[in-house]
DNA sequence: CGTGAAATATGTATCGT
DNA sequence: ACGATACATATTTCACG
């Protein structure tokens, strides 16, 4: 289990992990080789998922975020797993979340203009004969991106 | 300007940025201190916004992905400001994006639980004269979560 | 978990193309 | 201007108490 320390540490790296070892060793009150051996423990058991760098958006042209809301003909597993599968293989979709109600899913995509957006609809929503109608909420500004989550304490 | 190793080096870190700048100047065929050279520079020129870890969402207890639809009475700047800013200032909130059309902002909300949710739904949307009407849509999955972006090549 | 020593990586200076 | 080699500094990592 996970003690106050442990969470301190993930707590501490999801937010910047690009700190030594001994910087978050110091962080958290521990020597380095203690807070080391806490840090690959918490990696074996799975805890952290990943490191990555998140890179300023504007800097490479411009870009465009869009909401989409998707609803398909029916609520068959295969036509849904059939849909997740296209939305998860498009590099335009960067979040894809299965949904209750009215709607089915709900994709954040990225594009760097109209026209590539307007490929993407064809080439993902169109092409697909169960999708049955989408709406989209274009995105004028992003006013938030949070990659962290409550570890408790 | 970014030329081609640049981008390779955006992108590896992008995508993982745990391996070492040794591992990582082998990966694009530069020696480790010309490779350290280009990081600095690309950090300086605020192409990298920040490193770090994506922790295992199901490790900390059951949570739930809401995608909230918000709709205010008006579009006056401080009106759609303040929410903004409630929003923003909400843990709930992991994302907020202000759209076009008869919805106003989408936000992606992650709670522990419905007790949770209604509670944020309460403080921030409830309490709020200018909130008009909003939508939940439940997430019952979440089949994509993607932090890169297309940094060309 | 902390201390100290060995292995490894990062960072700097210099040289060469 | 950019990269490679060599060297100095700092960090990671292991053994021991």
């Amino acid at each position: 289990m996970l003690d106050r320390i442990d969470r301190r540490i993930l707590d501490q790296l999801q937010r910047d992990c690009s700190l030594t070892n001994v910087q978050l060793a110091e962080s958290v009150g521990l020597s380095p080789p203690a807070c080391l051996k806490r840090v690959k423990r918490l990696n074996d058991q799975g805890y952290i998922d990943k490191k990555v760098a998140i890179l300023a958006p504007g800097s490479f042209g411009p870009y465009l975020h869009m909401v989409v809301e998707v609803e398909l003909t029916s609520d068959q597993r295969h036509v849904n797993h059939a849909f997740a599968k296209s939305a998860i293989e498009s590099k335009e979709v960067k979040q894809c979340y299965q949904v209750t109600g009215e709607v089915d899913f709900v994709l954040i995509v990225m594009v760097p203009d109209m026209p590539s957006y307007e490929a993407f609809c064809e080439r993902v929503l169109y092409a697909n004969p169960d999708m049955k109608k989408f709406r989209t909420l274009i995105s004028i500004r992003r006013q938030k991106f949070e990659t962290t989550i409550d570890v408790g304490e």
